[in-house]
DNA sequence: TGATGAACCTAA
DNA sequence: TCAGTTAGGTTCATCA
């Protein structure tokens, strides 16, 4: 079977012809495109694999009820889950989502009788395919002050009375009429997590409310000022009180994101499909989809750690779709004024290769595909609801598609709300909660300014593939033509967009066409997703930092460590204060070495300070919980002994005082990602293998993203005494490297020559050390990173990773060479930072022209080569002989000419582009930097030539 | 003509 | 209600 699909791997290869297809009028091309092949094969493997007999594809309009049947259909629905002995059954469930919602008391559960009650509700899966809701109750959020100077035990009642009265009061409508807004208040010894404190516990209150929401106005009125008992007004500062729901309740609970969940046989009650007018009381009926339906209290269930048997991974559904809408000529359809003509989907088990499920919904009448079910449909209206229906009976955990998130979904609420098909817009687990679509703006410095929409689909995970590549990937292009092609070597479809309204009003041929494209940009997320191993990493990166696998797409990084803090902190009684962030002075940061700029046709070995920022917090104990605030010296009488200064002039207690709790996290991070690398060397199983490489990867981002929480000031705990002590430390151990690597290896003291450290950054040096070989600079640069690191305070560590040569060094932040790690005989690959090749807004034309330049100084050993190479792109443009299409243009540039040749040749390129194709200006605002002449300057001047004869190398 | 700042993207 | 950091190169527009 995988012979076969080799062979369809090929592009062109000896099948593509062989099968012919019906032609219809816009059929213009040769036979069935590649991916029909690979469809019509999905065919075959189900056959060989003597599985039940395919439907018939169906070519003419279905009665929809029959589409449901499950002779038709068989598997569409989930496997009948097995029937559970509640008592004597324990329910094993993998949790995917986990949310909260307000409902009202459960008789028999812990919490708050009366009013409304959150209400964890957990959505997962069992091994066996059976999905899961769980309802958790009993759990109320929660926040604390410190007590006031002089509160006694028995003011409690009071302090509660008055909270709750002015909690009631600012509440501008009582809706829900709560009566009851703080539910308790207690004493407990607690410690702020900010400033060292001799670790002395303090008396806080512990405030229980009744919702999530009521926790910020309490806390408001609580900083304005509260008057309890004999006692003064007194203004409170909250700790933990922006704390999310979902969050408090997994640290409590000590359950992280995507782990397994047991519920104990006789400890959770199961939920019955209640027709009308069944009311048994004791009896809840369910409201999700899912097939099981729990409830549990939220002190009875047992949370398991993943490990061993527990980091297993159910077979989610991950269903994928893509529509098409007939829009009009040159117009972005609108969804209240133009159709939507084909939905395609694909449902694929997680960990198989296959969608097991391939369909297509088409508007009017399509033929056959082989592969896959074609489904048609005489009305859009019917069209839509019956899709919606499909999607609740197969029931998938994951959504996914390209650009689902911001176009597809909304269109199909819209569309459907404009057709009225009312039963169309709940696509989540809870038939009762109709999904929104709703606007939110997100900004951060790293993301700039995104508006997105969101919609609510209850207990299915939404996973766009464009959203999670704009966060993982820098690409030049997000088009989902562009990132197959980067990532899969493959292409959509063919069909341009201009055409689809002419394909739908054709025959069933046409509309089979664009069927088959629509399939395939269906099925082209779910390869992708199973290629960058999305799903895999995704739920690692949640159980690693314990937050909600959807909080990963839908929050930033800050909300992952907030996590892992919170967790650490429980455990010796700390708390987070609410700090309000104003941004205020930025702080220093590294040091880039100045470069001796240049080529050097010599080995340049190349040490690193590996996890520079982890180990000197790590090293020096840099944390919340050490940091010693103005005063805290004397006020704690500590003698030098106890504590550093670090470059920035900020103290910390050292860990022989108090272990820090960053420190703690970080450490446990890098074990646990060493632990990851062992198992997974071992492995055999590529399956755990994948899991495995997720999870070392998560461990090893988490533990880079501390440093930049703690320097966040826009943040939910800045600390800038921390994040400017860790540059600090960094600049300082950089400049020492240097002068240590410099003072040793010199004619001096017997070596062959001085050692130079030519350029560093941040935590690299790269050092000239007089030999010739690549050989000697490793074994050299070896030693020199062991020596150099027996100076730092463990776990600093510098390491030897590579030696470049020849080596090209620009400028900051701008260099290339060949890259020798593994062997000293044969070069890696051919490295690039910050040159034109990497970044992604010049034209391909520049990067190219600059990689073969690069490449014949570098691997040929030929400058004079590279400059005659410029030259000649130079007057291949000068004489029109080059290929624009490589050539992208901008605005500016159409607007002035100047004298410089590459320039004015731009000019006029432009202008013939738009000539042949006015609509077409690619890439608008793309640079195109003084394409050719930018190049030719720039390989001159590595060449060390004068400036002004860009093309001369005769001082080469 | 050179200085300056914005926009953009990258290095680490 | 939400947002990880600073350093630094290159290009281009603007202005005196």
């Amino acid at each position: 079977m995988d012979e076969k699909r080799k062979k369809l791997g090929g592009a062109g290869g000896p099948l593509a012809s062989q099968v012919k297809r019906p032609r219809g009028d816009w059929d213009d091309d040769d036979g069935p495109s590649q991916f029909e092949e690979e469809l019509a094969f999905l065919d075959e493997v189900e056959a060989e694999m003597a599985m039940e007999l395919e439907v018939q594809p169906a070519q003419e309009a279905l009665p929809v009820r029959k589409l449901f049947s499950p002779a038709l259909n068989p598997k569409w629905p989930r496997p009948t889950p097995p029937t559970i002995d509640l008592d004597t059954t324990p329910l094993c469930f993998q949790q995917l989502e986990l949310d909260h919602y307000i409902g009202s008391h459960v008789r028999g559960m812990p919490g708050a009788t009366q009013g409304p009650v959150p209400i964890i509700r957990m959505f997962g899966l069992t091994m066996e395919e059976t999905s899961v809701c769980c309802h958790v109750h009993g759990f109320a959020p929660y926040f604390y002050v410190p007590a006031q100077l002089g509160f006694k035990p028995e003011y409690l009642s009071d302090f509660q009375k008055e909270l709750n009265n002015v909690v009631i009061r600012d509440m501008r409508s009582n809706k829900d009429n709560i009566s009851q807004a703080v539910l308790a208040t207690e004493i407990c010894m607690k410690e702020s997590i900010y400033g060292y404190h001799k670790k002395k516990l303090l008396p806080f209150l512990k405030i229980t409310m009744a919702l999530p929401r009521l926790l910020a106005p309490a806390k408001r009125l609580l900083e304005q000022g509260l008057r309890c008992g004999p006692l003064p007004v007194h203004c409170y500062q909250a700790f933990e009180a922006n704390i999310d729901f979902e969050i408090r309740f997994m640290v409590d609970t000590d359950v992280v994101g995507c782990n397994w969940i047991e519920l104990p046989a006789g400890k959770y009650r199961l939920r019955k499909e209640l027709s009308n007018g069944d009311s048994k009381k004791d009896v809840l009926g369910k409201v999700s989809l899912s097939q099981i339906e729990v409830d549990v209290s939220w002190t009875d269930f047992i949370s398991h750690p993943v490990e061993g048997e527990w980091q297993k991974i159910a077979p989610l559904r991950v269903l994928s779709f893509d529509i098409e809408c007939a829009g009009r000529k040159g117009v972005f359809p609108e969804p209240d004024k133009d159709p939507v003509i084909q939905i395609a989907t694909m449902v694929l088990r997680q960990g198989e290769r296959d969608p097991f499920i391939r369909n297509v919904f088409t508007l009017n009448s399509c033929a056959s595909i082989v592969g896959s079910q074609v489904l048609c449909f005489q009305r859009e209206d019917e069209l839509l609801k019956a899709w919606a229906d499909f999607v609740r009976v197969t029931d998938p955990d994951i959504l996914t598609g390209y650009n689902i998130q911001n176009f597809d979904i909304p269109y199909l609420i819209n569309r459907a709300q404009t057709l009225k098909v009312y039963t169309f817009p709940f696509l989540g687990r809870i038939p009762l909660t109709r999904s929104v679509v709703r606007d939110s703006s997100f900004q951060s410095k790293q993301m700039g300014r995104r508006e997105n929409k969101v919609i609510n689909t209850e207990g299915r995970i939404q996973f766009d593939l464009l959203q999670v590549l704009l966060r993982d990937y820098k690409l030049r292009s997000y088009t989902l033509n562009a990132v197959s092609y980067h990532f899969l070597q493959e292409q959509k479809e063919d069909v341009q967009h201009s055409i689809i309204t002419d394909l739908q009003n054709g025959n069933e041929q046409t509309r089979r066409r664009l069927a088959v494209y629509c399939l395939k940009d269906a099925y082209l997320p779910l390869r992708l997703l199973e290629k960058l191993m999305c799903v895999i990493n995704y739920m690692e990166m949640a159980r690693v930092t314990g937050v909600p696998l959807s909080y990963l797409l839908a929050r930033g990084q800050q909300i992952k460590v907030v996590s892992q803090l919170l967790r650490q902190a429980m455990k010796q009684d700390l708390v987070m204060p609410v700090v309000k962030s104003d941004g205020g002075e930025d702080y220093t940061g590294a040091t880039v070495i100045e470069p001796l700029k240049g080529y050097y046709d010599v080995p340049i070995a190349t040490l690193d300070f590996s996890s520079l920022y982890p180990s000197i917090m790590m090293a020096h104990n840099l944390c919340y919980t050490t940091l010693l605030q103005t005063g805290s010296i004397e006020k704690y009488d500590l003698s030098p002994n106890d504590f550093i200064k670090t470059p920035t002039g900020d103290h910390f207690v050292k860990s022989t005082v108090r272990k820090g709790l960053l420190p703690e996290i970080l450490e446990n991070l890098l074990i646990a990602r060493k632990r990851a690398k062992t198992e997974l060397k071992k492995e055999q199983d590529p399956f755990k293998q994948k899991v495995l490489d997720g999870r070392q990867l998560a461990l090893k981002v988490s533990a880079n993203s501390v440093y930049g929480f703690t320097g966040a000031q826009v943040g939910k705990l800045p600390c800038l005494e921390i994040s400017q002590s860790v540059t600090g430390f960094g600049r300082q151990m950089i400049e020492k490297t240097k002068q240590l690597v410099e003072s040793k290896y010199t004619l001096a003291n017997g070596f062959k020559a001085d050692a130079k450290v030519i350029y560093g950054d941040t935590d690299s040096v790269m050092c000239k050390l007089g030999v010739q070989s690549v050989a000697e600079a490793m074994e050299i640069g070896q030693e020199a990173a062991e020596w150099v690191s027996s100076h730092f305070t463990p776990p600093i560590k510098l390491e030897f990773e590579k030696v470049y040569f020849p080596y090209l060094l620009i400028n900051k932040k701008r260099y290339a060479g060949l890259y020798f790690s593994s062997s000293s005989n044969t070069h890696d690959k051919m490295d690039c930072k910050g040159i034109e090749t990497v970044r992604r807004d010049n034209c391909p034309l520049v990067a190219n022209l600059i990689n073969t330049c690069l490449q014949k100084i570098l691997i040929d050993r030929d400058p004079l080569g590279a400059v005659e190479h410029a030259k000649d792109v130079i007057s291949d443009l000068l004489c029109n002989r080059i290929d624009i299409s490589q050539l992208v243009i901008t605005k500016e540039l159409t607007r002035t000419a100047d004298e410089y040749a590459g320039k004015q040749a731009h000019v006029e390129l432009a202008e013939r582009m738009r000539k042949r194709d006015p609509g077409s200006a690619p890439n608008l605002g793309d640079r195109v930097p003084y394409v050719i002449i930018g190049a030719a300057k720039g390989v001159a001047a590595y060449m060390k030539s004068e400036k002004g004869s860009t093309l001369a190398v005769r001082q080469y």
